[in-house]
DNA sequence: ATTCGACCATACGCGCAAGTATGGTATGGA
DNA sequence: TCCATACCATACTTGCGCGTATGGTCGAAT
């Protein structure tokens, strides 16, 4: 019996879930365009023709990706933090533990960029509305009245996605770390109550 | 002498400025990778010989496009803006201006989701670059200090962008046009010191 | 009336990445 | 030991959109 082969660095034969992990890996790193088989091939260390026995088609293994990010870190995350009873303590808890994660969010803000994409498009629209009721349901529980707290969770989250967009892809006007902590704090002070 | 044929509503010869107002709409209404020669030839009734006489290649129509856009709402906004003195009122009429304008922000989209495009990049840097020390400028005569003045101009920027990328494009929870203004309102009264 | 240049049509070449066809190798179980 | 299955390589085909080559037309100036 040999030792696992499911632990060995440099496996001789491939799963379908090792391609949607690589996959995942070039969305984060250069986006959805960038995703393409022969590369993604080499990158495995191998050729096409192991990609189309485990995939029928490239969307295929977008799809699959996809779906297998969107089940880790989303329920994750977001079972963590309801944990917290009191809602204003959660909105600050959710603005820093955010802040902090990085990988996850790489591949959101690259969905994102690729939602024309029928394939990411309802994607995306389902996460937005998941995290966009949870922030209104903070902020209800904060004692907004309903639509001050649907008006608020908006701007938060679109906050959040507009600076992905700005910062985490192309480097707007970079912050070191420091001042991106005094960035998070601020955010945390103007948009939830004390 | 003809009636002049520069407003004839179907004229036999195109000229550059055509083609690249003709990009423009595509680009705003489709996006970035959907600007094709041979589609925007049948747009406007030709073929591809006409669109490689005014241009050498297709990322040169969609840079001229892109300047021509960046000339026209940019220094129009800004300078109308720029023309209040009071920081906070002028703060209100630019959030209000920017919350009714349409076209043009749905280039601004367009070219935040194509910003990983070399093309494109400089200009969504330049572009957020400029608008956001706007911010900051306008933020520091209305009495904050430089790192507060900062920070507010940017999630004030990011929240904007974030907007444009979930609800222009693909309408996120879509709001009728006074559910809109009310989050405007209430954009405004949170961002913007009394 | 002729000519010249601006504008356009038609037909082709070409590169890239997806997808197909088919055959090869290694590994575990009978 | 031998076969079946899982995994992979090699060599194609195909479609799409850019760019090129070349020739045609129409209006304006001489």
């Amino acid at each position: 019996m040999p030792a696992n082969p499911q632990n060995m660095e440099s496996r001789a034969r491939l799963s379908a879930a090792d391609w949607e992990q690589a996959a995942l890996d070039v969305v984060a790193a250069e986006g959805v365009a960038a995703l393409a088989v022969e590369s993604l091939a080499r990158v495995l260390g191998v050729t096409k023709g192991s990609f189309y026995w485990h995939f029928p088609t490239r969307d295929a293994l977008l799809k699959a990706a996809i779906d297998r990010w969107e089940r880790r870190d989303e329920d994750e995350i977001i079972s963590q933090v309801e944990a917290i009873s009191d809602p204003r303590l959660r909105l600050r808890d959710l603005f820093q533990r955010v802040s902090r994660e990085v990988q996850s969010h790489r591949i959101y803000a690259a969905l994102l960029q690729a939602s024309d994409l029928p394939l990411v498009q309802p994607v995306i629209e389902r996460i937005s509305r998941r995290r966009l009721s949870l922030l209104t349901d903070a902020y209800r529980e904060a004692g907004f009245d309903a639509r001050r707290a649907a008006h608020r969770a908006r701007l938060a989250y679109t906050a959040y996605s507009g600076f992905l967009q700005l910062n985490q892809r192309h480097g707007m006007p970079r912050m070191d770390q420091d001042e991106y902590q005094a960035y998070v704090d601020h955010v945390i002070s103007t948009l939830v109550p004390d």
